[in-house]
RNA sequence: GGACCUGUAGCUUAACUGGAUAGAGCAUCGCACUACGGAUGCGAAGGUUAGGGGUUCGACUCCCUUCAGGUUCACCA
């Protein structure tokens, strides 16, 4: 329990004795005392008044006595309007820094938590909304992790339908035979480029058309291409033997192009689902469902849920002829991730534009009374755009994810070597070097937003190096290290220090109460499914200790028990530090 | 048209879920090291929190309304 609660709890307790009634816990809001006034600790007393029965003043003050006289830790209190300012003995931020241990006491429950991120389609290349939706994925995925929970990390890979045979077919007509290694480019980008290519041909095939006199909407419908990639998708579903053949090298070509690109961004995965092996789940729940009477029929055989009492429309679960659609296959996945994990929460990683699938599928599962129905959760994001609009990777308007990571290594690159402080690494360790710093900029930059903001990303900006950055914070983090390299034994937790001969330079105060924070604000980032939360803190801690830093010589302290007790602080800052950024999946430098 | 999301300094953004004088970074201007890393620190300037109304001790936060931008309402996935 830290120290928050504890005045809390004990607040709450004594309030009857205090004021003849009594409070609700979450009545007696505690906050930090801002910078601006004296004390540590602020209790609000507005909200309590209509119970003490008195002004704010005199409710204050009856607290603020009682506070003082039964908590060692309180040491003198003051009031200003409805604000009462605790002050905290100094000795217990000091006690904190030196007995300071892993505290897991938070009782929580353990929950088992299945995260699905990522979730390509295997007939492009990964670009930069991808990248924010891995890197929030694996972010949130070790937020949970570190707070104590089992998280299952899955990977749900599109990889079949008539957009994959696009490229499947563009590549039969116009690839002469070209492979990864032919062209010299990944795989994935060789797909894509067919992609593409179908694209641009069948808009040619579409103007013809539209020339003959057809609507252009016939014009769409008839193109001899989409003709042939829908044949193609029939094939496929018959299992044709040179078809699949295809489609097999194909996404062969594409998933050593994701390795790579999965490789650089650091990120992982527990399980991989296939769509070619689940797009025919979910039929048998729809028949369930239409004996439960959730679901009705129409004339033309067609199945659908009527969803206007929750203002939302008809959506169709079966089309006429029986085969599914999207969301059939999210009911039947949902199914079965279920009997793969019996989870307690699923949490699906997934662009704002499917809020509203994402809701239907939710009420479609708790109509159907599934026990894990409610557990789902659509972890919704904002997208990507450029000043241009949307990307598009039909239209060849992307970021792409290894030029992005290129770019940023590269300016991490410019940036080190201008400051001349690596000239001794070896090749590489200057290599591992950039890409902690490049990538290390990317992440922070795209977690430091809330999750549920749109990001506009300039190609022409380049992302910052300097100030609120990830840079940043692992420059502090070297700076600590080089200090302590210096120090033979840096574990000093058998504190040479008696706390009662030191006093608290106020720059160290604040840094501790910065340090105190971690655990609270851990937890509170998870609450809120917020990692933007966790990287605020560790930039503020960077801050702190920087301030700190320049205010306050360490290896040349006065006392013997100052420069212990500075080097402590600058453990644990590290430490800090170090942590955060491992649990959203940024690494952090010895120096740099 | 219905539903949902967003709007905070020139730009990018935060605000403990209703608490004190709305806090940072970039850009601009000024200042600070004979110490441990200057990718640093301190300061100045910059705000009618899109506009209007309401609720109360107290509103960026809740309610109503107007405006602006986005997403979605497919027998695509």
């Amino acid at each position: 329990m830290n120290i928050f609660q504890e005045i809390q709890q004990q607040v709450h307790q004594a309030f009857p004795a205090l004021f003849g009634s009594d409070v609700e816990l979450n009545k007696i809001t505690i906050n930090e005392t801002p910078k601006e006034f004296i004390g540590d600790i602020t209790l609000v007393v507005f909200p309590l008044l209509k119970l003490t029965k008195k002004n704010p003043e005199e409710s204050a003050k009856t607290i603020g006595e009682f506070l003082t006289e039964n908590n060692t830790n309180i040491t003198g209190f003051n009031i200003i309007k409805g604000f009462l300012n605790l002050e905290i003995n100094p000795n217990y931020w000091i006690d904190y820094i030196t007995n300071r241990q892993q505290s897991t006491d938070d009782i929580q429950q353990k929950e088992k938590i299945l995260i699905e991120y990522s979730s390509p389609n295997t007939n492009k290349p990964l670009h930069l909304g991808h990248v924010r939706n891995n890197v929030l994925g694996y972010a949130l995925a070790g937020i949970y992790k570190a707070n104590g929970h089992e998280v299952i990390k899955a990977n749900l890979i599109n990889d079949r339908g008539i957009h994959i045979c696009k490229s499947m077919l563009a590549w039969q007509k116009f690839g002469n035979g070209e492979t990864p290694e032919s062209a010299g480019l990944k795989g994935d980008k060789l797909v894509g480029k067919y992609y593409v290519e179908f694209d641009k041909h069948y808009k040619v095939e579409i103007e013809e058309l539209v020339a003959q006199g057809k609507s252009k909407e016939e014009a769409e419908k008839q193109a001899p291409l989409l003709k042939a990639a829908q044949e193609m998708l029939l094939k496929w579903e018959n299992g044709d033997a040179e078809t699949i053949e295809l489609w097999k090298t194909m996404n062969n070509w594409v998933y050593a192009g994701f390795e790579v690109t999965y490789k650089n961004l650091g990120v992982d995965f527990d399980k991989f689902y296939y769509e070619s092996n689940t797009y025919l789940l979910g039929k048998d729940i729809v028949e369930e469902g239409l004996q439960k009477n959730v679901f009705f029929k129409k004339e033309d055989g067609s199945v659908w849920i009527d969803l206007t009492d929750e203002g939302l429309d008809q959506k169709i679960v079966l089309r006429a002829d029986g085969t599914s659609v999207y969301i059939t296959q999210d009911i039947g996945t949902a199914d079965l991730k279920y009997n793969d994990f019996k989870m307690d929460q699923s949490i699906y990683v997934v662009g704002n534009e499917q809020d509203y699938h994402f809701k239907v599928l939710k009420l479609i599962l708790q109509k159907l009374g599934k026990p894990y129905a409610n557990g789902i959760q659509h972890y919704s994001y904002g997208m990507v755009d450029l000043p241009s609009g949307k990307m598009k990777s039909r239209e060849g308007t992307v970021v792409d994810a290894d030029d992005l990571i290129d770019d940023m290594i590269a300016s991490a690159k410019e940036q080190t070597e201008a400051l001349g402080k690596i000239d001794d690494f070896t090749e590489e360790e200057k290599s591992a070097l950039f890409r902690t710093i490049g990538l290390g900029a990317l992440k922070f930059f795209l977690l430091r937003v809330d999750p549920k903001k749109r990001i506009l990303f300039d190609p022409k900006e380049s992302i910052d190096l300097q100030g609120y950055t990830g840079p940043f914070v692992q420059y502090t983090y070297a700076r600590t290290r080089s200090i302590l390299r210096r120090v033979e034994n840096i574990s000093t937790h058998d504190s040479r220090l008696t706390t009662h001969d030191y006093s608290l330079h106020p720059s160290e105060k604040e840094l501790i109460k910065v340090l105190y924070k971690y655990t609270i604000v851990l937890a509170d980032s998870c609450k809120e499914m917020n990692p933007a939360k966790l990287i605020d803190y560790v930039y503020e801690v960077a801050k702190t200790y920087n301030k700190f830093y320049n205010e306050c010589p360490i290896l040349a302290a006065e006392k013997e028990a100052e420069k212990n007790f500075r080097l402590l602080l600058t453990e644990q800052t590290g430490n800090i530090i170090k942590q955060s950024f491992a649990i959203v999946g940024i690494d952090v430098p010895e120096r740099m």
